[in-house]
This record gives C-alpha cells, sequence and structure tokens, in this order.
DNA sequence: TGCTATTTTAGCTAAATAGCTAATAATGTC
DNA sequence: GACATTATTAGCTATTTAGCTAAAATAGCA
C-alpha cells in the first residue's frame, strides 16, 4: 500500500501486453526490426488502430520507433518479454492438465 | 491470424495481471498461501472487489482457491510469473535511463 | 509546388473493466 | 433453529479501452 505506484507502474507495463494484437507484435518484433505495415499484415486491424497499439507499447517502454523515409521501424526493447509467453503457455498447459483431471475425477 | 486462439488465450492470462491489486496478490502469494481476508488487508477494496480480482485470476488459471472451515485460500499455481516482474521491473528501469538520456542530449 | 505513400492524431461510438451496495451461499457456534 | 462470520454472486454505474473514419503530419519524388 505504501509504494503503491509500484505497483500501478507495473500494471501500466502488462496493460501495454494485454492484447491479441499486441502479443502478435512482441512475438514478430523479437525476431528483430519490422515496419509498421510488416506489422499491420500480421493482424486483422487498421492502419490507425495499429499505430496506437504500437503507440500504447512504446509509452510503455517495451518497444522503440524509429523513422526511415516514409515509413516507421520498431524494435523490441525487452527481449525477456519473451520469456513471460513461454510462461503463460505453461500456464495453460497446466490449467488444461487440471481440467482433465477434474474430468477424471 | 490461423491459431489467433492461441493469442487470445495468452492474452486472458495477461489480462488477469493487469493491475495493480491483482500483482499485488501475486506477489504476497508467491510466498506461500493466504486467506482472502489477509489479502484483502493488502489492497484498497472492498471484500466483493477482491473476490471478483481473486476469480479472475483462478479464472485465467493462475491461481486456486480451496475453502476451509468459513475462509477461503489461494495459492499461487504458476511461481514462474514472479520472473515476469522482474523482467517488467527491468523494462521500467531501461525506460528510466532512456528517459534521463534524452534529456543529457 | 503538387501528388503519392506511409504513419500518426483527433473525434467519436461500442464494448469491456472495475468498483460499489445489496443479496445470497457456506460454515461455524450458541 | 437462530445468528454471526466469511466469501461469492447479482445488478448497477462510471471509467477505460478498442475500434473505426476522417484529418493531419511526414517524407519522397515528378
Amino acid at each position: 500500500m505504501e509504494d503503491y505506484a509500484v505497483y500501478e507502474a507495473r500494471a501500466e507495463v502488462v496493460k501495454a501486453l494485454a492484447h491479441p494484437s499486441r502479443i502478435i507484435f512482441v512475438e514478430a518484433l523479437a525476431e528483430g526490426e519490422r515496419c509498421v505495415c510488416e506489422l499491420q499484415e500480421l493482424v486483422d486491424a487498421t492502419m490507425p488502430t495499429v499505430s496506437r497499439h504500437l503507440a500504447q507499447m512504446k509509452n510503455a517502454g517495451i518497444v522503440t520507433g524509429r523513422r526511415e523515409g516514409n515509413q516507421g521501424y520498431y524494435r523490441l526493447l525487452v527481449p525477456c518479454i519473451m520469456e513471460l509467453f513461454h510462461c503463460i503457455d505453461a500456464v495453460r498447459r497446466d490449467a488444461a492438465e487440471r481440467m482433465a483431471e477434474s474430468v477424471e475425477t
């Protein structure tokens, strides 16, 4: 309760990952820099929507953007975020196992 | 785009962590099982609100709950989630450094 | 300058999330 | 059974988030 700001800050970063499209972007950016147009092709959304997602991720400090010519490029600032997804996939597998068990029981 | 469901599922788990109170609960539960009343004391919210947060986390497969007497106990199912917070704190430190640099420059 | 391509911002609406109070369950005790 | 305690669920309102279209930047090129 005392340094609640720390938890709010953490939540901001987590929120910046809490959307299917943004997770897809992180996964793509983990392999290297991508331009906005490439990222758009990965999801079913308009360019403005993609741009806003990227802005949110940038604001949270997850990615950084640069401009080259008339197109924008983004790259992942924190590769360790990929480990999170491995962890999450483990969570999901565990949940699936518990479901299976409870059916048996 | 083809197995979009995987990304939606991941997003559900991430969303279940995307709130200051829920992050506080995860941190507390990382140290061991806690009853609902103990968790409530950690945050500024009513019992129903705490209960809903815990239900969401349970639904996402992050925690599991049991009843003993007339009080409920929860425990963390996936300790690796704590690594996420270390990663996030690193993200925040990096962001702070970049801020400092951009001021100098 | 005028035109095109790419990205971002503005302004709006619809949907999701978070919180409360009140009501209901579930247990334990007298 | 009556009552107290703890937790959950229901029903509601306020805030936040996500998406779109339209408009505005930004950069390249004729």
